[in-house]
DNA sequence: TCGCATATTGACTGTTCGTCAATAGTGATA
DNA sequence: TATCACTATTGACGAACAGTCAATATGCGA
């Protein structure tokens, strides 16, 4: 067996690419590690010296791809905030077209109640909720590291709203539906949104 | 030991009953068929009798808490379409409230891109797809059995809409919020829905 | 009460997750 | 360039697991 020793970090990165190829294509449950392992080109025992268990490696890929995305879709203040968020919806679709399988993983997932998962998907939502509401109050984009739920009116009212952009990104890429289509109805419901924020910002006559 | 033998209709429901209690508070790949039948006061191998595998009890109980979903969130037109979804709306959160735990393992699931459950999930927010937008055109509110895509522009506009509601409901049942908040926001973004409907239907002047 | 169809069992097998002491690359040092 | 030490990597192992099947017992109809 001629090994091939690489740094931490590198090998790391391999195995989460790995897991994102892996696990786009297969449910959980349907793949072993001894595969995994033999697809990477590698012993089952780093993997589990790298990810503790199977279940580890899984959650590791699912928030490499929840990091991607967060990456990707960055808010880039221009003129006004419909022209910003237009942008990051045109940026979203973008990922989402090239990461679809894994993209509809990491969301509609498959099996079981695992806080874990979820909790990783609840941060995504979260941080953009920080994001396009910092934008429409104070036009600081930037969002906390850990984003926590906003249970304000404004801030749930948005997180509907990207509810309605995961259920018409999925619709595209599982339906095949024209990507200017989607984007238009995303945009869309976006209106009211905006219309709300500014209403309840102004004082009352 | 001591056999208990049932007829297959209702030890199946038994059965399903046990798989969304475990299923609620486990996940996946943290239960095993041991003890899931020994919880059930059952052999392992009844267990596979009826659902030939742990993933086909995993989808069985997925499916049947669809179903329940769907047959209690039954649209009964009143006077207008409004007051109809409204009423439905209320519906959907005292099940959600009611079956919160398996809800929220249902629509966010937890490992991996199995076709199956994601196939399940679509069929439920399809048919209330189907069933909203048979009540805004024609009063039709039954809706197909196996529910398709609707991939209109006023189906993919009602498609985003459940994503909302699927958004807040699961915001209402994770965060504690109070369900009057969470009811007036679904029925605030209806509304910009139910416009566009109208409008679309109307002819062009 | 008896007999039969079939719901149910539990011991079995092959597979899979996870462990750990042994091994061999790689970069640093002289 | 040869040697060393550090640690990334391995592969054989054990325990736990999903899934099978011939044997069994239970309730229903006659």
């Amino acid at each position: 067996m001629t090994r091939k020793r690489l740094a931490t970090d590198e090998r790391r990165a391999q195995l989460l690419q790995l897991g994102v190829e892996l696990f786009s294509r297969h449910p959980f449950d349907a793949l072993t590690t001894d595969l995994i392992a033999t697809e990477g080109g590698v012993s089952k025992g780093l993997l589990f010296h790298y990810f503790g268990s199977k279940r580890g490696f899984y959650i590791a890929t699912i928030e490499h791809v929840a990091d991607q995305l967060l990456i990707h879709v960055v808010l880039d203040p221009e003129r006004a905030p419909l022209a910003t968020v237009l942008d990051a919806v045109e940026r979203f679709l973008d990922f989402v077209g090239e990461h679809a399988a894994i993209y509809r993983a990491l969301l509609r997932g498959g099996l079981g109640a695992d806080p874990q998962s979820q909790a990783i998907v609840e941060r995504v939502r979260w941080t953009i909720v920080h994001r396009v509401g910092g934008l429409l109050s104070t036009g600081d984009v930037s969002g906390p590291v850990n984003a926590e739920p906003v249970t304000t009116q404004g801030g749930l009212r948005l997180y509907g709203w990207v509810g309605t952009v995961e259920a018409l990104s999925l619709a595209w890429i599982d339906l095949g539906v024209e990507r200017e289509l989607i984007r238009s109805l995303i945009l869309e419901s976006f209106a009211p949104v905006l219309a709300a924020w500014s209403r309840d910002r102004q004082p009352r006559p």
